[in-house]
DNA sequence: CTGAAAGCGCTTACAG
DNA sequence: CTGAAAGCGCTTACAG
């Protein structure tokens, strides 16, 4: 096997000079003749040539890459739609300019040890934090002080965080649209489900239906569950319906519980929405396959990445962002169960 | 703000030579004096300095990336969750041994555009490829070319494909103990439904439950549906149920198709699994959340990913393959649908 | 134990 | 229109 050829090959080849070859390459078509063109390109399609991005990242201090670190316990981190959506949007995005996404889920315990803290890897950062709001704002500052562009999804605009742009759905907006869906069956007792992990997004949701809520007079109660076992949110629901007895909505922080809530009250014979209506929060393609016509809110996420990608590039190429923050908009999907 | 400091600067500041420093960031503690080290690391510490990739990759010739091309129509092409579940196990693992894994979706006719084709980005390469077998092979074909070496996901082991490791998992295993759970059941008549897109697993899938049916005299039924749309999928079930009437098992290629398969049972009022046993394949954590009980089989997809990572990593250190092909258990589920 | 020097592959300002 | 040369940040074999 011959070795890689590089511009020295491919010059040798084509009897040019390095200097011109990397123009060739890099399509830079003034101040070459057609002539010189042809030879070149001739020579870099024979040899295969293909140029190394260490050596012209090295040169131009530019790596053409774009971290993404989503900061999360579960090994499995990429498992959630919006995560995933997030990603291709982004990954997506990037490949079409040439750049590359270095995807790097870490444990929150190894967020200092991970090579993209450690070492000079990317030209921009894009965060995806879990965990309480002192923890993520802790991680963005250690991140932060990398001195990388940064896109943060998700999470609040924090102070002392410069050159950065925080990327968020409207959750607060597409919470109170659903809890005005739900007000429409004029309810006078309603149960907010959520996570117990914490999610800025959750937080933004659970405050948005209960302002809305108890705007109406409708007395609300809100119970949290593991959102990662579907038997501890049945038994979380069921608890409180026990306690407080059945409320006239369910709300649910996401389509998973959603979902959870109403095939337990399918189970019970209630009618859904003629008696508790339900709603979820961020819609994905998925839910068609269970047969279900949930009343939710479609998220962003795909059109969030592709703009995180966005604003990194430009504010690669400009020197800064242009706004500290963008929100974008969640779609109510009307369904048959609110 | 200061410029990003380098070899040089840390050199400085600690008064000794950039080799010296080198050696230290590198972990090379032999022929280092204890004061110096102390020196070199408190310098370190203190300018934040952070070794730059580009020029220890164009020093030693790798990189420390692996890049994961995902050859996919879609552009969501993370939705399914076998990929997401083979990127996250392949993703820790890189990250564990301190190698990035560079994410690339790409169109089916975009591959030779691709940067990661045109340039030399990454030590080496995994596939996971969609579209015809013709189309697969032509694709790892062009991969290939670039000597890279390469671990191609869920695809037959093909000649002239050197230096590549074919990773898989047991799809005519696990069809085939699916299939014999089904037979347990007696069934006279049976429903294969496979989606109408090429890929390799369904293939293996669709010939094991086909020879094990065969081989107990089933009468057995193939069709192909659009498994993308949840309708499609119903009205393929619904007219093959019309044409030959109603089978005594269905047999999904995955999950997905048995999740219709068992809403368009229930809207109908046949009883699961007395009347007719159903089975999918492929599980994933979010069947539970549906309130199914499906009979599947287990995807060792995370496993899959881990594995092809640290076979492409031995195989960087040691210059070559151990073995030409792998193959990972798939799990029966065993469920209350057959 | 320490450092000077070569060189990895590339881009670019400049001279011709 | 073309090329010689400097230098990006790093590692390593070698000399001292």
């Amino acid at each position: 096997m011959m070795a890689k050829p590089n511009l020295h090959t491919v010059a040798a080849h084509a009897g040019v000079s390095i200097a011109t070859v990397s123009k060739v390459v890099n399509g830079v078509r003034y101040g070459i003749s057609e002539a010189t063109l042809e030879k070149v390109l001739a020579s870099v399609r024979e040899l295969g040539y293909r140029p190394n991005r260490s050596g012209r990242g090295l040169r131009t201090l530019r790596r053409s890459i774009i971290g993404m670190a989503i900061v999360d316990p579960s090994p499995t981190f990429l498992a959630d739609p919006f995560t995933t959506n997030l990603v291709a949007g982004l990954s997506n995005y990037l490949s079409e300019q040439g750049f590359g996404l270095l995807l790097h889920g870490i444990k929150p315990r190894q967020v200092e040890a991970s090579f993209l803290v450690r070492e000079s890897v990317v030209d921009g950062l894009c965060l995806l934090l879990s965990g309480s709001a002192q923890f993520r704002l802790q991680n963005t500052r250690l991140f932060s002080a990398l001195s990388h562009p940064m896109v943060v999804f998700q999470d609040r605009a924090a102070d002392g965080i410069p050159d950065t742009c925080f990327v968020n759905q409207d959750d607060t907006g597409g919470a109170r649209e659903l809890a005005e869906r739900a007000l429409t069956r004029k309810p006078r007792t309603a149960l907010i489900v959520i996570p117990d992990i914490f999610w800025p997004a959750i937080e933004l949701r659970l405050e948005a239906f209960w302002q809305t809520l108890k705007a109406a007079g409708v007395a609300t109660k809100i119970v949290r569950c593991d959102e990662s076992d579907p038997v501890a949110i049945a038994r979380a629901i069921g608890d409180s319906i026990e306690r407080s007895g059945m409320p006239d909505v369910i709300l649910g922080a996401n389509d998973k519980i959603a979902i959870v809530a109403l095939h337990l009250l399918k189970e019970r014979g209630v009618q859904v929405p003629e008696e508790v209506a339900v709603t979820g929060f961020n819609a994905f393609a998925s839910n068609a396959y269970a047969g279900l016509d949930l009343t939710t809110a479609r998220s962003p996420a795909y059109e969030m990445g592709e703009l995180g990608g966005k604003l990194l590039l430009e504010r690669l190429e400009s020197g800064a962002f242009e706004s500290r923050e963008r929100t974008l908009p969640v779609q109510l999907i009307p369904g048959a169960t609110a």
